[in-house]
DNA sequence: AACTTATATGACATCGGTGTCATCTCTTGG
DNA sequence: CCAAGAGATGACACCGATGTCATATAAGTT
């Protein structure tokens, strides 16, 4: 491979006046320009990026450490897939700033961790970031790296830098939209709450319910499903029964995820009810492949993976580009509602957004 | 960050007999060893993989580029994100050999490859490898790259080494099974003849046919989609139309992917037909949201994606390793066909495989 | 003309490791 | 007892860029 010298040699100038050149950041003649560049396209000459990095002491290097690329991708567990959206999103903001992003993945074990972050120490990446599979607290090891280190989807203790999606404001934002479409009795089904999402949801859905003024009924909040790995359906089946032979049953029934609304829809079917005519639905997480599908379509609200990758990609440059400056708590991202026809309007309402 | 000359000075010997402990290529007494490697970690020393790569000229990179992480990932369109896998079986390999994956996703415009190709020969990378979203030819620009080459999921004209799936023998060995199970009369509704999987599936049909000494029937083999953007199935219909009403009809359809089966299934009912008793039915992808949700489940053949990439990374480190071998034609790699109860069993036959 | 300033270029040291070669101290066998 | 070989260590140059400083020429100013 050939080398600046090489390039010098063939020009007939010095070494430096090569690298003139290449960074333009000294005058160079005309004529001299004009040679060095046309020995460079004949020998081919592509600098080392090792080399400049040993003066410099910048890698344009940034490590994401993640195991998006490792799960088993079976549309039919209906995850949607969040850290790959947010690779996708930081991978965007990288390509445009000059960084290369070098991607790590666990391969699902964590035990791996330590040792990629050594790894991209010894590239001397310029920043850290660790991209969870889903919202949840973590133990990051940065194996005592300096560089600054940014977790996405996940938090720690430490109160390491984190953007984080807003599970609460989501659920909230979707549960002021059903009130303000005339609802008042609403049940939450919620998801399994030893997470950390469902624990956000039902805030989120207790604190819409308190700003309208409504209040919570302890009785029209259940538990849908208790580990990841109930699929039976049986608690689900348990809760609605309970929920609707209250004497004063709902008239929406928000599920923890659009998963656990696709399953309710066939049990409300089953019990002879339609929806929205009869009980109105609400999801969470705009799982297209779902909330499109169902009949009717089901409203929902997304939480933006894409632009927390974005957001995630544009802290961490600011972050090496100020390095003294602070970053205080995790940046919360939301997304928004969709609302489609699986809810009743009670009351005349302008439409959030149907698409 | 400390550098191999903080550690030297604190453990009171040379540089050189830190490296020596660092690479452990020449023997160090036991006393140095220790004192070195406290020196190492009480200083949280890493090493720096540029200024290793200076001297040995070995970055331990590979380059991947890809689109695979910048699809939109709709499960509503069941393409069953074959680079991801691929990406996915690269990465596995990699990790377990020491070498280090750079991946850069194109974003979806190949007219960014030229700056990626540039920014991994910038890193040194030991070898490129290009991974195509659907099988196909392509051009890939290397830039003038000195480096092993590897295409994976496409091919090129000027015999570029390639890994690619085995359409052809996929759907020769599933012909072959229908035939096994006593089928003659097989029809094949092919994706649009433009897309080489096509071609190579069509060819396949055939050749199992042939080989079975049954003879190919033109009236038999039919497009059933134009181009990729074509959905509305109104060609697909008239295929159905014109084959069902042969004066010797087929007993089984054979689609060109498992969306087609899916669609036809439905086209089937309409018309009072019932799969498998009145006509058995077989797609081509195992795509198993579909496959398996499909009533009944539909047999079926998978192209290896995942062992692509394996395979992959397994010729790139052998690229690396021997230069100067040479890698003749292109590597094809073949899938599992999957039985199910979508195919009426004329013979008895004995199962190839259900899961 | 003498002086300042801008433009254009090169010499040389340096970044942090490793390859080469030299040196020194022990063993060990003849 | 001494040569030969193994074991342990260090001095020094080098990989390929770039930062610093020096120098030479051209152009503008008083």
């Amino acid at each position: 491979m050939a080398t600046i010298y090489d390039v010098a040699k063939l020009a007939g100038v010095s070494p430096k006046t090569v690298s003139r050149v290449l960074n333009g950041d000294a005058p160079v003649g005309e004529k001299t320009r004009k040679a060095v560049e046309s020995a460079m396209s004949e020998l081919g000459y592509v600098p080392s990026n090792a080399a400049r990095m040993m003066r410099s002491n910048r890698s344009g290097l940034i490590g994401l450490i993640t195991g998006a690329l490792s799960h088993k991708i079976e549309p039919t567990e209906p995850t949607g897939l969040p850290d790959l959206y947010i690779v996708q999103g930081i991978q965007q903001v990288m390509a445009d700033s000059g960084k290369t992003l070098m991607i790590a993945d666990t391969g699902g074990s964590s035990a791996k961790v330590p040792k990629l972050v050594r790894t991209f120490l010894q590239h001397r990446v310029e920043a850290l970031v660790y991209v969870a599979e889903y919202h949840q607290q973590t133990m990051f090891d940065t194996g005592g790296a300096t560089c600054p280190v940014l977790l996405v989807n996940c938090f720690d203790e430490a109160g390491t830098p984190a953007i984080l999606p807003d599970d609460e404001k989501c659920q909230s934002d979707l549960v002021a939209e059903l009130i303000r479409a005339g609802h008042e009795r609403i049940a939450y089904l919620s998801l399994d709450p030893t997470m950390v999402a469902a624990k956000l949801r039902s805030r989120g859905y207790r604190r819409a319910l308190e700003d309208a003024g409504i209040g919570c009924d302890p009785a029209l909040e259940l538990v849908g499903r208790k580990t990841v790995q109930d699929y039976d359906g049986s608690l689900l089946n348990a809760a609605l029964d309970r929920v609707l032979g209250l004497d004063n049953p709902p008239t929406v029934l928000c599920c923890g995820n659009d998963e656990m609304a696709l399953r309710v829809y066939g049990m409300i079917r089953s019990r002879g009810m339609r929806v929205p005519e009869d009980i109105s639905m609400a999801g969470f997480d705009n799982y297209r492949a779902i909330a499109e599908t169902l009949y009717p379509p089901l409203t929902t609200v997304e939480l933006p993976y894409l632009p927390m990758g974005r957001s995630a990609a544009a802290t961490v440059l600011d972050m090496i580009n100020n390095k003294n400056k602070q970053f205080a708590g995790p940046e919360l991202v939301a997304g928004p509602v969709f609302w489609r026809s699986s809810v009743n309007a009670l009351n005349p309402v302008t439409k959030v957004r149907t698409n």
